[in-house]
DNA sequence: AGAATTTGTTGTGCGAGTCACGGGAGCGAC
DNA sequence: GTCGCTCCCGTGACTCGCACAACAAATTCT
């Protein structure tokens, strides 16, 4: 969260500072590589001012000087040096935290993905089990991090609710947890201390998309994601909404059909009991320990049946009334809707098209995600690096040198 | 909108100026009155930082120095110098155009009310003899303001789909409006040449409570509003959430019972057709050219009948869907809901209760709105005060002196 | 090859907030 | 009543960040 929407306080000189290195390192994040005079004319700071704060960068080790970048101005005049994310510069851990398995990877700045692993989790695994896998694929992934190398934070991606105050889980369904301090379990069994962040998947999957995904430059956007439950992430004015606990974004929920089937939270006929993994499941009769592989098994259909085609079309109708709520510039579909809407995008499209209102309608555009199955972990990375964009002296200051020492010490 | 949402760009000195006048100003107008003291701990600067700002403020001509306010601290110590919105000071016009009537005030910075004029407008009159009627009454109401102060701005309520870009009226489908421009045809009308900002009445009412009502020191809140169509304001974030085109909110369509009665808008069992104006007007029978005045007949029951503990259980269950969306931490009942709310507030209750999920619901309040029914006219002044806060010198700079004069010219 | 264009570099200046000091205004104790 | 305490105001020197201007450097265009 960027220090700007802490409304109320004054700013002064250190905070200008801490803004513009911050700012600045975030473009140069989120583009991988560019030149000072695009940074200058995108964040409408003095040539020298820029110069000033790349330099702060490249002492930092952040970033390094470059040729430069390919895209550039064409025509007459110097070229404009490049900033390029250094190679041994600082890193996140990311952990996208699955049903039935737990990915893993070692994220620098810019979102490389530098090292990664994953493992199967057993399904309603107790936390601590489940923390010591993740905490020997994070040893793994950390193996050939440079010793200069800062590890900033490690960053989780949770399917359940997580609470936004102190990243408690304080339910999630499909692991059968019920307020698990996971992070502290995933550190105790590292034994190192650094700041770890947890959120839900798919908010992370928005952040991701709106950062390097589908979504770029669209700060309207839902992220829906279809996993063994379905959630959605909401990006609105370009920030996560996440809702005075950090639950915002429960669509499983919504009312669909009154007179449908009972749903796990105790009510009929919610949304998640028409276009959940288990109803999907038994449309196209897959037996119920598959579910967790869903979108593979519906990427083997080339047709689809006319119970998936009900199913897009409950999909498409759920949406419109998501879009009547918050209007979007576009709604990402994650987890198996992807392969769902590849399978029956006209009957989702019709859904939303009869359902929606027509304002809200015009402007909104249905996308499939620019980062495949990564939206949650890259977005797990983001979190993570997310106090480097706020104030990097102070993040770098912070973060973990020598954490192969560390671990092994 | 706060400057500080455009993310991406630099900040330089003249911009912390600009920040930190608008937002000592929004302290003061806030709280009404506050003293140096409180401002320096609020805003984090140094005192003599405040003392500048508050000089500039004074000299600008927006606020006074003031006896010591009452609720200042107690005890030993040179007591702190008062900040007061000056008497003469800038202003605003709100407008809260109702589906049958039109009010009109002139409203000082701290919200406080000038003066104020309405009157009746023709249900399905055209857009340029309402923008007549308001045209007159704004020339009542600017009669009395002294010739020194300023007109800052003209902010609209508009109980309908208002475009963000361009404040034009997509839709109000009970005053039968498609596409009108109505800032132009006031300004028209007027001879007058100001910033016109129009918004959604929902919207404006949550922007009110947020700022002076129930929701003081909330961010994240919804207000929802019953008026002849049912829809929603959301602060998140302490912003108010638009969405890409400015038609965020738009509750009323929420899909609530697939086999329900027909809707306005083409589909089936809408929300609005079992908590609308016209179903509750049909339950109490109550003739409908009385349904523009259902809260009056509302609160002159006293005993509520089943069908109207049947509606309120209705609202209870659509607003539960609306808590696990967007996990508010209070909404505010607005409009008719509000004398709904006090006739069967406990089917309300149990409604979301029962329907809203554990982790969201605790966090939730239902609030009646601190400002009554005068929310939507004060969220429309907030708006027009809006440039205020973000640049004062600036928007005093644009703004007109001597309005009475340049009416009668 | 020279002009035109665009950018990097350097030094100067302005402006905004901070800091430190002296003075002022109430409260409370003797 | 006076003194001390506490908290606040007001003023001037100080620091630091960005803007600006002038010059140097690196390309492209003619």
């Amino acid at each position: 969260m960027s220090p700007q929407r802490r409304t109320g306080l004054g700013t002064n000189q250190e905070a200008i500072r801490r803004h513009n290195l911050g700012t600045l390192l975030r473009h140069v994040h989120g583009a991988g590589q560019m030149s000072r005079a695009e940074l200058t004319s995108l964040m409408g700071l003095n040539r020298s001012t820029i110069a000033g704060l790349v330099g702060e960068l490249e002492s930092l080790g952040i970033s390094e000087r470059a040729t430069p970048p390919e895209g550039a101005r064409q025509g007459a005049g110097r070229p404009s040096a490049g900033v390029r994310i250094a190679e041994d510069g600082p890193y996140v851990i990311a952990v996208d935290l699955g049903v039935d398995r737990a990915v893993v990877a070692r994220v620098g700045l810019g979102g490389r993905v530098l090292q990664r692993a994953q493992a199967p989790v057993h399904s309603h695994g107790e936390a601590w089990q489940v923390g010591a896998s993740v905490a020997a694929l994070i040893r793994t992934v950390v193996e050939d991090a440079p010793i200069t190398a800062a590890l900033v934070g490690i960053g989780i991606s949770v399917p359940g609710l997580v609470r936004r105050s102190d990243g408690l889980i304080r339910l999630a369904p499909n692991l059968e947890w019920h307020d698990v301090s996971f992070g502290g379990i995933v550190l105790a069994a590292l034994g190192l201390d650094v700041p770890v962040s947890l959120a839900n998947d798919a908010d992370l999957g928005a952040l991701a998309e709106h950062t390097r995904g589908a979504a770029v430059d669209t700060d309207e956007l839902i992220y829906v994601s279809g996993n063994v439950g379905v959630g959605a992430g909401v990006i609105t004015g370009g920030h996560r909404l996440e809702g005075a606990g950090g639950y915002a974004g429960e669509i499983g929920h919504l009312r669909f059909n009154p007179n449908g089937r009972p749903c796990h939270c105790g009510n009929r006929g919610c949304w998640e009991t028409e276009v959940g993994a288990h109803a999907i499941a038994e449309a196209i009769n897959c037996p119920p320990d598959k579910v967790a592989q869903l979108d593979e098994i519906l990427d083997g259909f080339d047709k689809p049946s006319p119970a998936l085609r009900a199913t897009g079309t409950a999909l498409g109708q759920g949406l419109a009334s998501i879009v009547n709520l918050f209007n979007p510039q576009m709604v990402v579909l994650g987890g198996y809707f992807r392969s769902l809407y590849t399978l029956v995008g006209a009957e989702v499209n019709a859904g939303l098209a009869d359902h929606a209102l027509p304002a809200p309608l015009e402007s909104v555009t249905l996308a499939l995600p620019g980062l495949g199955s990564d939206s949650p972990l890259l977005g797990a990375a983001e979190i993570a690096l997310e106090p480097l964009f706020v104030d990097p002296v102070a993040a770098l200051g912070a973060a973990l040198v020598d954490v192969r020492g560390r671990l092994a010490g």
